[in-house]
DNA sequence: AGTCTTCTGTACCGATCGGTACAGTAGCGC
DNA sequence: GCGCTACTGTACCGATCGGTACAGAAGACT
């Protein structure tokens, strides 16, 4: 994808991304498998050879929808690799980063989270690449502090799975406009994570 | 359901139960609206008609296998209400209760987790209620720690999300013989929760 | 043995599934 | 205005969807 871009309208680009974001928020709502053409039809105004012209199938719809978060969780690993602060502070900065994403994309990271399994060959094997880097990023920030003497001799892995359920749970629950904002709830969960709930007394 | 248990076949009940579990694998691997019937007269080794004698319709099928579970999370509930620990061991006590459900029904919890929005009408609302009830059980341990000022004054409702979290993501990568135990996996955690990753020094 | 209920396979239902073929329309370069 | 390509609606494809009808097989009870 990419290279062909070829001779294609001007704003064929842009139309194409309006169709993958109504079409997340259907399948958000519906499940993929749950979700029929028509009715993705009907979501785009669209007939079906019209749809057919910017998707080519329903699963690169799915693929669409899941690189577009993964692209953004990953240049969020980026950043805070390319910061210099200690473990905890990355912990924060990370956190931030991505429920800063689960809020602007709430439809497509349901999405991702919900049907990423239903991804097939080897689009599965790449999002599985992808999603082992965001994770391994975490869990390589855990270790770095255990070494440091900053974390306690926790099983780094356990930990990261930790980390990970906390925040990938959010996006049931937060939603943009909603009661917290995406740095309230990092707040919050960094705070928890780093020192527990009990108090340091 | 339960009164209509009328005259049925002296081991209907343990066939039917047989199907839950089979379909609850099949499920789990394709998804609830991604597996057919004809897959699952295969799984059962079934023809359409024996099926739908136990099963009623797909979507009975689904409710039982997600009132299986909750039965399970809220019979845990009520064990950790009954006990008089302080919330920190009620917390852990709870950890491991859901965890071990977890262990147990793998296949099951996945269904329950990844396909109850494909629940319907009451079907939904009474998932929603019981759900509430334990999403409502952690909260409470929570509020009565911050009171007791065995814990932080957090906002419980956040932190109990994030005990959600933790425990619920677990579905994802915590399996019956694999690295950790349920039990492994519940202290761990509730040593990270109560006390967080920072050394108390 | 006869009867009656429970159980099960087969055939079938209309609807919808994801996807394609293709003829036409619209808009841009000239 | 001409021509060419990008775009779009309609009709259609075979396959599968969830579910039903029903006849017969299999047991249990008498």
């Amino acid at each position: 994808m990419g290279e062909n871009t070829a001779r294609r309208g001007a704003n064929w680009e842009a139309r194409r991304q309006a169709i993958i974001d109504t079409s997340a928020k259907v399948f958000a709502q519906g499940g993929y498998h749950g979700t029929g053409i028509a009715e993705l039809c009907e979501a785009n105004d669209l007939g079906k050879g019209a749809l057919y012209h910017y998707i080519g199938s329903k699963e690169e719809l799915l693929v669409a929808i899941t690189d577009l978060v993964m692209d953004e969780v990953l240049a969020g690993v980026d950043r805070v690799a390319a910061s210099d602060g200690t473990p905890a502070e990355r912990l924060r900065m990370l956190g931030n980063e991505y429920l800063d994403i689960l809020v602007r994309y709430p439809d497509h990271v349901w999405v991702l989270l919900h049907e990423f399994p239903a991804l097939t060959g080897e689009r599965a094997t790449e999002f599985h690449k992808r999603r082992h880097v965001f994770e391994s990023a975490v869990e390589t920030i855990i270790r770095d502090g255990v070494k440091a003497g900053a974390f306690r001799k926790t099983q780094p892995r356990l930990a990261a799975l930790a980390w990970l359920g906390m925040h990938n749970h959010a996006y049931l629950w937060l939603h943009p406009g909603g009661k917290w904002s995406a740095g309230d709830v990092a707040e919050n969960f960094a705070d928890l994570f780093l020192d527990g709930i009990t108090p340091s007394a």
